[in-house]
DNA sequence: GCTGTTTTGGACACATATGTACATTTTTCT
DNA sequence: AGAAAAATGTACATATGTGTCCAAAACAGC
């Protein structure tokens, strides 16, 4: 029988069992993430995932190891790009909200609920957080606010959008778009100007009507 | 062997069991709650189990129940509370984030990561989102705040507090109350009156040092 | 203290998962 | 084409979970 093969010539390989992995971690949880239902859906046998991995522990922690590559960097990237005004730069930190490329919400939530079963995991989601919060906070005090105030602030921004991963809505990215003044006004104390959020909308390829 | 008897002379129950079940979901997750390690945490014989629920979907079916029946009413009801100004509404509402008993952080995470497996518990949880934002929401426009401002203010306060439940962070309670004034402030755009903060540190039983 | 109901737990049948050993197939290199 | 390497898949051993059947133990009321 002729099976779909992939770039190598074989049909499985170390990228494609963690690719299943992460796609079965995203819709489920870790504890779908279970080599026999991988290797159905992926039409291989379950022995030859011993091949690419030494047992089910190392798949996870390549899981974990991609989590960490992406999320955690483009906040800080983003919270430290240039800016004129506070709601500049604050538009700059939501870029992370609408990009899957820049954060990935969906990955971000499955690893917390995860995190609820492990405390090794649980010390790295922390370990993020605080990094993640510390950029926020540097990005506010670049702007004159005072500290206390930047902490409430940088938490208040982060800590929504964490809660908006964890409602697992999947709204529609106007009535997402429509919120976008408000948000800022109410994270930075300031209105954002027209120009700014024109900048804003145009980049991700949304046209107010 | 004498072992623990509970109320009624036996040493099981469904009471006990559920128990059982409730402290293992908000340890570790749905998927660790599993008849035969409950039954060694009881000291039960695993079978016994049957006796006082059908099967394991009926245990779950119990879970869901305790949640709903206590984390979205009290929400609810502190939101409608009797309040001079918007701040001290406010202060009603986070009530709620201090006091355990109206509202469960630790069961509501453990919910919300099991929904990841379960499109039904997902469709509930969402349901409960928008009951819980919509009385937000009528807070801030009892107090005269125009409709889409209440909006994005509801979602701002609600969405912190999932937020913060999401980081499963283990804060003092001091440091925590030292922040609630600012919260405060960003969230109703008003600066509480230090009256109204007394009240409330004094209901949590708390003494500002 | 006998009787019947409630509750328990051992024995069984079955399902799903992990990981190892080994023979076989497929591809690459010479 | 033949040898070596890479990858696959069958068979086996083992662990952990679910749910049913049934004999026994514990308790309540008479």
């Amino acid at each position: 029988m002729d099976q779909a093969l992939n770039d190598t010539g074989w049909r499985g390989s170390q990228e494609g069992w963690l690719e299943a992995a992460y796609h079965s971690l995203l819709e489920s949880g870790v504890d779908s993430v279970k080599i026999l239902p991988l290797a159905k859906k992926l039409n291989l046998s379950r022995t030859s995932f011993y091949w690419f991995f030494k047992d089910r522990e190392e798949l996870l922690s390549a899981l974990v190891a991609r989590w960490r590559d992406k999320n955690t960097g483009n906040i800080i990237k983003q919270s430290e790009a240039y800016a004129e005004s506070l709601a500049e730069a604050m538009l700059n930190v939501f870029d992370c909200w609408l990009n899957t490329d820049l954060f990935d919400a969906k990955f971000e939530f499955a690893i917390r609920s995860w995190a609820l079963q492990s405390d090794e995991l649980l010390a790295e989601v922390q370990q993020a957080d605080q990094i993640r919060l510390e950029a926020l906070k540097r990005m506010f005090m670049r702007f004159g606010i005072p500290e206390t105030t930047s902490d409430v602030r940088a938490r208040t921004t982060y800590l929504v959008q964490i809660g908006y991963i964890s409602m697992q809505s999947r709204e529609d990215i106007a009535v997402r778009m429509k919120r976008i003044p408000e948000y800022i006004a109410i994270y930075t104390g300031e209105v954002p100007q027209q120009r700014e959020l024109d900048r804003f909308f145009s980049r991700h390829g949304y046209r107010p009507s």
